[in-house]
RNA sequence: UGACCGAUGGUGUAAUGGUAACACAGCAGAUUUUGAUUCUGUCAUUCUAGGUUCGAGCCCUAGUCGGUCAACCA
């Protein structure tokens, strides 16, 4: 690190520019408040993260806080498990929130709201059905019309909200509805709804309420009741802010201050919560958490790290424009901080069998490996070597182009901490395919210990063929077919990867993943990385891929 | 065919009226007992047309293209 270079100022995104200025202008008294307002209906996905670090990271760099707040507000949808996973998510990624509240905390209060507005003649009890209501509201391009019942009275108003309140209405037959304009270009300010009937039973509340606030009628308020500074939300909600603006006006509340940004778009996947549920209902995956799927808890199963991930959130920016993110980046961002962190080991996942003809049968010859050789203190692990050993059925050719520089026949190559051996037979099944190679190697080329003078190009990953543990792998790949699984001709199920998960049932691992920890991330070498499934047992090891190493190789065959 | 928002290399993000930069991807090379990592080099960018200004990616006007908005969802 050049700390002398300090000087060459930081990239600020247009949040922290605006933060920066509320700061130094004391807009809020200096004080920084953000939120995370999930809606309990379902996992978080990356594109959360990103609104995740983004406002928990504010507050870390400028000295506030968060709060976690769950938006409850629809008992139908939301539910106890979700809020769970929520929290761990969070936790996990690695941050810290000041206060978990929920919207439904608010119902008593954003009730009394909603009186005030009653009172001065800012709110109205309707009568009509959700179709005449929207026959009523016009178009964009056309106004809409008054209803019928804005001629009501306050105490009638009032009267009627008290028994809405009492459950003497059914659902549906009475909403109450804020007075704003008709006519105004904006949608969201054409007498939008206040409180719906609902007779469900809500997480939280259980059978309190039969009248729920609608998403416009709590969010701004509960922002302003914890005196939010800074309720920094996605581009769509932007039409919402003039009515967001206009409650806290008419109550005279706390002015919390919304601003948006452009939601994470990444390509080959979608980020609907509506369209991952479907994903999960009809199968296509094994649950929220199968390891192909954008959530966190997927993301976690895999073997992406925190760390990867808000490096990530870091890298892509924030900013007002839409974007679809290459997911190329992502496994970037995850390469880049398992390279640092993983261990190395060996493994085989397409075994072919080599016989090593002038190795003593039944010795076992101990060699050091080192465990990263990005991290000293990582230390040495022994190997074992012996006179049957596999190597990946990939590394050997037959007829192999120019620049093949693994193993082929008459050739010599590494076999990597160990030696160096030379193909001298290749056998093959009825059917032509290679099935055993006979080789022999040079005893003076041991690793660390080389007199042989023999100069290779390739190096190999091998396992012993006799001293090893067999495991399961699951190696995944893009969940679609298309960039943009969304906005094709057909739906987006019908892009679908068929082969996005394919699974190895016997691999040959080197015998030291005995003694690894169950949360270890590694490296395969030359393979990709790898941690442990949930399904493992003692008894059966599953890894799953994280991601592969860069490889040149299939860029330079294909 | 209304209102609002947006438009910078292939993908993202900076530059806040004064030399268009950074990351990823790509390409070329060096190092390498992982065809990894690391390192070096390189390609490539201001939607269009007018205007303001000594000077415009930035300000103004018009157009083009893209997004959002008409749930008793959030």
């Amino acid at each position: 690190m050049n700390h002398t270079a300090n000087e060459e100022h930081e990239k600020l995104n247009f949040i922290e520019q605006l933060v920066e200025e509320d700061l130094k202008t004391k807009k809020h008294y200096g004080r920084l408040l953000t939120r995370f307002p999930p809606e309990p209906n379902g996992y978080l996905h990356i594109g959360h993260a990103k609104s995740i670090c983004l406002n928990f990271g504010l507050a870390l760099k400028y000295g506030g806080k968060t709060n976690l707040r769950f938006d409850d507000t629809n008992p139908e949808k939301e539910e106890t498990e979700y809020v769970e996973s929520i929290k761990h998510d969070i936790k996990w990624l690695g941050f810290e929130w000041s206060e978990e509240l929920y919207t439904s905390d608010y119902f008593e209060q954003l009730y009394d709201f909603a009186v005030i507005l009653i009172k001065k003649g800012l709110a109205y009890v309707d009568d009509q059905t959700a179709e005449q209501m929207a026959a009523h509201k016009g178009t964009p391009t056309e106004p809409g019309t008054l209803s019928p019942y804005t001629s009501r009275t306050v105490e009638e108003n009032l009267d009627l909200f008290t028994r809405m309140r009492a459950g003497e209405f059914a659902e549906g037959e009475k909403t109450l509805r804020a007075r704003i304009d008709m006519t105004s270009p904006n949608m969201h300010l054409r007498d939008p709804l206040m409180y719906r009937i609902k007779k469900d039973h809500h997480h939280r509340t259980g059978d309190k309420w039969c009248i729920y606030p609608m998403y416009d009628f709590a969010h701004g308020q509960s922002d302003s009741i914890e005196k939010i500074t800074h309720s920094i939300c996605t581009l769509e909600f932007e039409v919402h802010r003039p009515l967001y603006d206009w409650y806290i006006k008419q109550l005279e509340i706390y002015p919390s201050q919304q601003t948006e940004f452009a939601r994470l778009n990444l390509n080959y996947t979608v980020m609907s919560k509506r369209k991952l549920l479907k994903l999960v209902q009809d199968r296509y995956v094994s649950g929220w958490d199968d390891p192909r799927m954008p959530t966190i808890s997927a993301m976690r199963r895999r073997g992406f790290t925190p760390e990867a991930i808000r490096n990530f959130c870091d890298t892509i920016g924030v900013a007002r424009r839409e974007n679809v993110i290459d997911f190329g980046l992502l496994e970037f961002c995850v390469r880049e901080h398992l390279n640092k962190i993983a261990l190395r080991r060996m493994a085989v996942i397409d075994p072919l069998k080599i016989i090593i003809a002038n190795f003593e049968e039944g010795k076992n010859e101990i060699l050091s490996a080192e465990n990263n050789p990005e991290d000293p203190e990582a230390g040495n692990r022994e190997m074992i070597f012996t006179r049957e050993i596999f190597i990946e059925h990939e590394d050997f050719m037959e007829n192999p182009p120019k620049k093949f520089f693994r193993l082929a026949p008459g050739g010599y190559v590494r076999l990597k901490n160990a030696f160096i051996i030379k193909c001298d037979e290749v056998i093959k099944d009825d059917a032509g395919k290679v099935t055993q190679l006979n080789c022999t190697y040079v005893p003076e080329s041991r690793s660390g210990h080389d007199t042989s003078g023999i100069s290779v190009k390739g190096v190999l990953h091998w396992v012993s063929a006799t001293e090893n543990i067999t495991a399961e792998v699951r190696l995944y790949d893009r969940l679609f077919t298309v960039e943009n699984p969304d906005n094709q001709e057909k739906e987006f199920l019908h892009y679908v990867n068929p082969d996005s998960l394919k699974i190895l049932n016997k691999a040959y691992i080197e015998k030291h993943f005995a003694l690894d920890s169950i949360d270890s991330k590694f490296q395969f070498l030359r393979l990709g990385y790898f941690c442990f499934d949930k399904d493992s047992t003692p008894q059966h090891l599953v890894f799953n891929k994280t991601v592969g190493l860069k490889d040149s190789w299939a860029k330079i065959s294909s």
